[in-house]
DNA sequence: ATTAAATTAAACTAAAATCGTAAATAATTA
DNA sequence: TAATTATTTACGATTTTAGTTTAATTTAAT
């Protein structure tokens, strides 16, 4: 008699896992909630019995997704390594799901739907907040120069990902260990002359790329 | 007086190339003329001046597609350098195409539409033909095994590609460099020691990736 | 074996998207 | 200016999609 919650239904989490592979590889306007159904095997009835609709859906698939994001993170923060070493953990997760969702999907995101725009940013609000924190503490600790403001931080660490794949900076440095290379030590150590660099190879080790 | 011919037109052009990275991206059915003729800037009765519907466009997409791929291919063929360094650039060229285009354009290519199926076949056979000769005369030169028959050359040249994204191979050989040279190594060597090696770097010098 | 719940296929309606065309309007070219 | 060409707008016809209903089937538990 005890009802089952949705997230330990194996419909519901075929429907959800079908749904995000699709949603984030073609967005959303361009997939129907039938497709996702035949993919994955389960009637449209079933759908309707877990989701409202497509919105709610994509919902549901953000909150995992962001709950998915923070646990990795969280993770990572108390992890008893060195401050450099997280730095390069954060910086790969972003690399890995950026790869994930198609740019599309992201601008639907935004751009059509009011609720999900609202439901994105406060998601992206409350992981930003978590992010935020840890660059604070870093730099009470002296691991970064004061007067930056966390927040350029992490605008940088989350355009990396957008300046590797950056057509105009494909055509400067064409060979991607280079173009990461450069990237990552503007970010790090400016344009001063350094001896301190990251390592793409290091970065990319034990990564399915 | 002189009517243009439609290759010349440019908003023609424009429709073939938004469509066309619009098509391959997401393949034919997700993709609607009506987004086509608005991202390429160019009214729907245009559209139809040039093209009686969607899977004429398709096909003309294809021609410039297979006509560009044969002029590459002669001009590789042509060219006064050795064997070796014309089957590095035609397996560059390759891979150059197979990151256009997604799977699912072949597919629907192949699957729904039985005139664009044809035209697809009689095209491939066309190119197959040429690449077919190109190896029967360097074995005749003996430049390969003469006990390999050639389409089976061709197979796994259209196939590394395929190995270099095939999920499987990745979780055994992680690094896309390792990955490719022993996917060379293979296909060249086969499993006998040797000391010759295809280089990944060289192989990719001058891409932008 | 019996019962209750979950799932499904199929049919269906209403709404929305898309196709393809025809006319009116603006822009080019001769 | 006159003739040709390109674009906008509007529109009807067709197709697709969303979401619901019903009846049949499967699954799991008792």
């Amino acid at each position: 008699m005890t009802t089952e919650a949705p997230q330990d239904n194996k419909k519901y989490q075929d429907l959800i896992t079908t749904a995000r592979s699709l949603l984030f590889k073609h967005g959303i306007k361009r997939v129907t909630i039938e497709e996702i159904c035949e993919k994955a095997n389960v009637s449209k009835v079933t759908f309707y019995k877990y989701f409202h609709n497509k919105d709610d859906l994509v919902m549901k698939i953000m909150e995992d997704w962001v709950d998915e994001g923070v646990r990795e993170f969280l993770a990572i923060r108390d992890e008893n390594i060195p401050f450099m070493d997280k730095m390069l953990k954060l910086i790969r997760m972003k690399l890995a799901t950026a790869q994930e969702y198609s740019h599309e999907f992201i601008d639907e995101l935004m751009g059509t739907n009011e609720n999900l725009k609202q439901f994105y940013q406060s998601a992206t609000m409350k992981t930003l907040e978590l992010v935020t924190d840890f660059f604070k503490e870093a730099q009470e600790e002296g691991q970064f120069r004061k007067t930056v403001p966390p927040e350029f931080y992490i605008y940088l660490i989350e355009h990396i990902s957008e300046m590797m794949n950056d057509e105009r900076l494909k055509t400067i440095i064409s060979d991607p260990h280079d173009r990461f290379q450069e990237i990552m030590n503007i970010i790090f150590f400016g344009f001063n002359e350094c001896d301190k660099t990251i390592e793409y190879d290091k970065l990319m080790e034990g990564r399915v790329s």
